[in-house]
Parts: structure tokens; sequence; C-alpha cells
DNA sequence: CCCCAGGTCTCTG
DNA sequence: CAGAGACATGGG
């Protein structure tokens, strides 16, 4: 069992802000899965719970180790109005370490789909081919090891809803499946990791971008979806047009907090604007 | 029946 | 290199 300061961690917010998948409401608090664990979430006063099977793993998945006020604090220097009360808002918001294999795959189903469809698309995926556990009284499920998913025909994984991204997941599969490709981009800096990960198929800039943050926590990466565009258009007065070229402007002026502020403001326009 | 969703791929000029 | 369409699927 941890115990963590609620400050700089709002439950709600780090799940619900699309960087994660594999959640749900339960008990009064969530339960989040990861590979094939599992640890269940919920506030008690002033304090974070997490009970899990494996302190060690979810220390480490939830980054209790970062500063998060530093953060906070970095943020607010900067006297970007829009940057501050995105901070303000978004303050309990942490950026997870999570596996960085799920991620490829979680991220390859993102492109062109709304979050809410990209959740059950993988909560399918884990149920019919995730080896299954138990644990809080239910059962749940693993992701699915890469080799199971190669295995899986082009019309197996169309019916779990993929559409056109079964080809993407078909192709990707198959080159994970050499542990030292997966090796390498892990432990390569910036440049062999975006062009290894690029080299998949359906992996483009911006999936590039999420896996290499998600999934490897380079937090000098800035993904740019079409929230942060619109974002960058309507409270950055920006007159790029490029996706990457904006990326590239908010990497310049956040450098290594690139990740967490692209956080901040993905979820305050997420959440406290409409469209 | 339209448009859109944490885009990417492919083809064209 | 920039721009335009196509692409599966489901919800509004």
């Amino acid at each position: 069992m941890i115990k963590f300061d609620k400050e700089f961690f709002n439950i709600e917010d780090t799940l619900e802000c699309g960087q994660i998948f594999r959640f749900q409401k339960y008990n009064g608090g969530y339960l989040v899965t990861s590979t094939s664990k599992v640890c269940f979430l919920k506030y008690e006063k002033d304090k974070v719970l997490i009970d899990s099977s494996d302190d060690e793993y979810f220390s480490k998945f939830f980054d209790l180790d970062t500063d998060y006020s530093k953060i906070y604090n970095s943020a607010l220097s900067y006297n970007i109005p829009y940057l501050t009360i995105s901070a303000e808002n978004g303050k309990g918001v942490r950026i997870l370490r999570q596996d960085f294999v799920e991620m490829i795959f979680s991220f390859l189903i993102s492109q062109n789909n709304n979050i809410p469809r990209i959740k059950r698309t993988i909560e399918g995926l884990c149920e019919k081919f995730g080896q299954s556990f138990n644990a809080f009284g239910k059962t749940l499920f693993a992701f699915p090891t890469v080799e199971k998913i190669a295995n899986l025909s082009i019309e197996e994984l169309k019916a779990l809803g993929l559409g056109y991204r079964a080809n993407y997941f078909f192709d990707s599969s198959k080159k994970l499946l050499n542990q030292d490709f997966i090796l390498e981009m892990k432990n390569g800096n910036n440049s062999t990791l975006r062009q290894n990960l690029l080299s998949l198929k359906g992996v483009g800039q911006k999936v590039c971008d999420c896996i290499m943050l998600f999934g490897c926590h380079r937090t000098d990466r800035f993904p740019t979806d079409t929230w942060i565009e619109k974002l960058y258009h309507d409270n950055f007065n920006g007159n790029l047009s490029d996706r990457n070229k904006i990326s590239e402007y908010f990497v310049e002026l956040f450098g290594d907090m690139s990740g967490y502020f692209q956080q901040y403001l993905f979820h305050y326009k997420r959440n406290f604007e409409s469209k």
C-alpha cells in the first residue's frame, strides 16, 4: 500500500487526460491496469492510496519519484496566461510511465478515432486475447503479449473493431517480436527511437510522440493533435498550420517540460472549454 | 445522410 | 515538399 500526497496527484485528471485507456471506476475509486498488473486508487483524506501487489511497479508507473511542484512552478514562471490557468487546473496531472509495447498498440488505435471508442477497442482486445486474472474480487485481463497479437489474423483483428488499423497491428506486431528491436528503441536516443517508431506502419509523427512520451518518458516531446492545433491557434495566436512545426514550436519553447505542459494544456482545453 | 474522432498513407502536381 | 482523398467504425 502506497500513500501519496494528493496535491500533485489528482486521480481523475491523471486518468482522464488521454494518456491511458485501461481504467475503470470501482468501489469509490479506480482500478488501473497495465500489462498484467492492476492497482486500486482512491482518496483518503489528503492522500492518494495505491493498493496493489506490486508497490515498486506502481510507484514507478505513477512517477512518484518526480517532484511535480517543480514542473508546476516552471509552468507558472513562463507567465503565459493560458499555460498558467491550465497548470492551475491540472497541477495534479502526472505523466505515467507506461509499458512501451502496450503504448505502441494503444496509440496505433488512436488515429482518427475518439477516446471512448479507443478505450472500448483496447478493452475488447484484452478480454479476447489477454491472460485473465483475479484481483479485487473481479476478473481482469492482461494486455495481450506481442506473440499473441502477432499470431492473429487480419479477420480476428478486424473483429475487434480496429477497422483499417488491423493492417497496422498485423505488420507492426511482427516487427515487435524482435526483442533486440524493442531494446534498441527503449535504450536509444530520441533520434534512434523516433526513426524506428516511424518505420512501423501506422505510426506517424503524432502517434510517435505519444509513444515516446507515455511509453518512454521522453518529456521533451509535445504530441500535437486536433486539440493542440486548435489551442495553438485559439490561445497562442499561432499562424503555423503544419502540426509538426507546431510541435517543434512548443518543444523549443518548453524544452524538457514539453510533455508535462502538453498534458496541462490538453487537459484544460478538453475539459474546461466547449468545442 | 451528414460530420467527426488524440492521423497516417498514398498519390499527384 | 505541400495538398487532397481515402480509410473502418460508431456516435451525435
